[in-house]
RNA sequence: GGCGCGGUAGCUCAGUGGUAGAGCAGGGGUCUCAUAAGCCCUUGGUCGGCAGUUCAACUCUGCCCCGCGCCA
């Protein structure tokens, strides 16, 4: 019987929309979550939404619905993304799921029965922060003349005079907290997360939390009566965080179930690093009152920004959907389920676990072009296809003297996909799939130099009596790489396993006396067609992929000749080049220095520019036209300046009214429908508006700019 | 302000008390099974600064500068 696995992802905030932040949580966990299947393991996988709480209520009002209408809405966007972008075998849970309360309740009644004064009732007043639903004191606030402000949500808080509410005794938790965390050093991590929590809880020691809130409605009721008969709801996160239990329970809610001993002891909780505390210090605490397991480790990851912005409302660009992502990245013939494989590898690779990324569509790009196009589908593009010339003479067959004898090609290369095996999945089990895949492509790395090593075509010709040997080991590395990256590209590995002729599903290739080889089918097909799995992203693939994934946002009309057309594949023309100079004679050196032209201009082209301080006056949408706007700028002349500016993907016109921007005044008037443009406003971002140029002084309209 | 983490090749990072490493990018070469892919070779770094301990410091200690995180 192997060891239960059960992975969960935070539950998410059921009024967001599903960005690649949140698409980064689910896939980690999906992979993760794969790899223990293939392995054989009972594996349970949770993700969900988070549904209670005054900010839906405030949403369905504002809306006119009931906030259950609301959340019935919009909930299922979550399942339907996870499910578009192929997350597998997950449950799906809602706090608004009638077990769900049950449980919450029940985990209310249990902690009154284990320790009834853990919870107790009593009067709070204080600063309470709507959008973080949490009381503050002074100290953690921000003046804001005479108010005071968030930290967090920049908006002002308000004094909730004596709102009575019940308490958990948080306070008595903090050393069993320190004991429990010095006792399980994988509690939590990364480390750094382990030593932030452990400095806060010696530090400042933990003070009662308030659980019950009556400012709103919207929640699941406490389970106890107030004497004074005012009617609490339970506090978001207490509800919030039972789900990773209450899924695991029957219909009745009762706490005591199978599931929830059979798998919660097992739990990773994979969360992002903003909600740490809840995990690390709330929920535990809760558990402990109430005399149950505890998870066995917080996992956090970090954040991901898009080209260096955090991922916000007020910047759309940020705000990548991943559905849209997969199927951009679907330049295959073989369509979205090799996009969602290319977007999946290029989240797990490039980051490693905890530390914060940043999307760029050059590293994408990059990621794509080198480990997917050249190591991998190349990799298996060619040995197919030498194997499918050459097998009809020659059938792969194993000669187990070649092995046998040790230090050679064959046998290196079977060694290293039996290392490779061993240290992928000991990577994956510590949960850090960028190493895996890192020790992975190193294998990639070694097939493709088997191939360069032996050269089967030479030895076709030479009738070298090895060649079914290197046949037979070329095609079981590939069938070996196929189930290694299963669990980060299950598609690319179904794909492979396909042409390979092996319809299993891939199981983690466990070696035996040290080879991994003799695992696969006794037979694996000769006759794969294969197409391309990854094509290379040359230039126009690369803007299209852009303009699919952060729209019309990328196309700012470039400044009348502006920039020569890029050149098409920078490495491709390299090589074309080196070739062509072989026919010819050797091209004058190059000067030295950089002279006007390659991208350098002088002073002198520079002083044509005239840029001035402008002022927006009026900003408003344009009919049908929905990436632009129609701006009025003051340059200090006679009068405002009509522009039009392809920024309305990042700003709503209200949002520029009054900024200061610096324009190029003595750009040529363009017609732009029925607008005549005067001028251009810079803007940061080449590919999509990330923000605009400012001034960080208050200059009046005109000023130049140089 | 306190505590913590980090500052190593153009980029992302690994690393150890004993003459600095990987991947990508850059440069050169080469094969043809392959997606102008692969493979081979290769240019880059006073390892943030200043002191100290040591036969020897990128590695240990102190101070300083810079970035980030948590807390206040």
């Amino acid at each position: 019987m192997t060891t239960p696995f059960y992975i969960t992802t935070p539950i998410y905030y059921v009024n967001d929309v599903p960005h690649l932040g949140h698409a980064y949580t689910t896939t980690v966990a999906d992979a993760i979550a794969r790899f223990h299947r293939m392995r054989g393991e009972d594996t349970r996988f949770l993700t969900g939404t988070d549904e209670h709480g005054q900010k839906v209520e405030e949403a369905a009002t504002k809306r006119g619905l009931t906030p259950q209408q609301l959340v019935d809405q919009v909930a299922p966007r979550f399942d339907e993304c996870w499910k578009a972008i192929g997350i597998e075998g997950y449950r799906f849970i809602r706090t608004t799921d009638a077990k769900h309360k049950r449980v919450v309740a029940n985990l209310w009644h249990r902690i009154r029965r284990e320790n009834p004064d853990d919870i107790y009732l009593a009067t709070y007043q204080g600063w309470y922060c709507v959008g973080c639903e949490a009381f503050y004191t002074e100290s953690q606030l921000i003046k804001d003349g005479d108010s005071w402000s968030c930290a967090v949500h920049k908006r002002p808080v308000s004094w909730i005079d004596k709102e009575r509410s019940w308490f958990f005794r948080l306070s008595s938790y903090t050393r069993p907290l320190l004991d429990h965390i010095a006792a399980n050093p994988d509690f939590i991590r990364p480390q750094q997360y382990r030593n932030e929590i452990v400095s806060f809880l010696e530090k400042e020691g933990l003070r009662d939390l308030s659980i019950s809130r009556t400012s709103f409605a919207w929640g699941i009721p406490t389970p106890e009566p107030d004497p004074e008969g005012l009617s609490h709801v339970i506090y978001v996160w207490m509800d919030a965080l039972t789900n990773y239990y209450s899924d695991l329970c029957e219909g009745d809610g009762v706490l005591d179930s199978p599931d929830a001993a059979k798998y919660f002891p097992h739990a990773i909780h994979l969360i992002g690093k903003d909600i740490l505390r809840f995990h690390a210090v709330y929920w535990p605490a809760f558990l402990m009152a109430a005399k149950l397991p505890l998870p066995r480790t917080i996992l956090a990851h970090g954040w991901w920004t898009v080209r260096g912005e955090k991922i916000s409302k007020s910047m759309p660009a940020t705000r990548i959907d991943p559905v849209t992502l997969a199927d951009a990245l679907a330049v295959g013939p073989l369509g979205r389920p090799l996009g969602i494989d290319a977007m999946r590898y290029y989240l797990l690779r490039e980051v490693p676990l905890g530390n914060d990324g940043d999307f760029t569509f050059e590293s994408l790009f990059g990621r794509f072009n080198a480990d997917l196009a050249n190591d991998l589908g190349n990799l298996a593009n060619r040995s197919l296809t030498l194997i499918g010339k050459l097998a009809a003479d020659t059938p792969p067959a194993e000669d187990t003297s070649l092995f046998a004898a040790g230090e050679n090609p064959h046998w290196q290369l079977e060694v290293q996909a039996f290392q490779a095996a061993n240290l992928v999945a000991k990577e994956l089990d510590a949960c850090a799939p960028s190493r895996a895949l890192e020790h992975l492509w190193k294998l990639v790395g070694v097939a493709n130099r088997y191939i360069d090593q032996t050269q089967p075509w030479a030895m076709a010709k030479a009738k070298d009596p090895a060649l079914p040997h290197t046949l037979w080991c070329l095609q079981r590395s590939l069938w070996t790489i196929a189930q290694l990256i299963a669990p980060v590209l299950p598609a690319t590995s179904a794909t492979l396993l396909g042409w390979l002729g092996d319809p299993r599903p891939a199981t983690w290739p466990e070696g035996v006396a040290g080879r991994v080889f003799p695992l696969a089918p006794a037979t694996l097909a000769t006759d794969a067609k294969p197409t391309v799995l990854f094509p290379r992203l040359d230039d126009d693939a690369q803007a299209k992929i852009l303009r699919a994934v952060v729209g019309d946002a990328a196309a700012i009309p470039a400044p009348a000749g502006a920039s020569e057309p890029k050149k098409a594949d920078k490495k491709a023309d390299k090589k074309a080049d080196k070739k062509a100079d072989k026919n010819v004679e050797k091209k004058a050196e190059p000067a030295a220095a950089a002279p006007a032209g390659n991208g350098v201009i002088t002073y002198d082209d520079f002083a044509k520019l005239d840029l001035r301080v402008g002022k927006v006056v009026t900003a408003q949408p344009i009919p049908k036209k929905d990436r632009v706007l129609h701006l009025t700028v003051d340059l200090g002349e006679a009068a405002p300046r009509t522009i039009v500016a392809g920024i309305a993907s990042a700003y709503k016109p209200e949002q520029l009214v009054g900024k200061q921007v610096i324009v190029v005044a003595n750009l040529a008037p363009r017609k732009m429908g029925e607008l005549v443009s005067e001028g251009m406003i810079l803007a940061a971002g080449d590919e999509a508006i990330l923000g605009l140029s400012a001034v960080d002084a208050d200059v009046p309209p005109g000023t130049k700019v140089r």
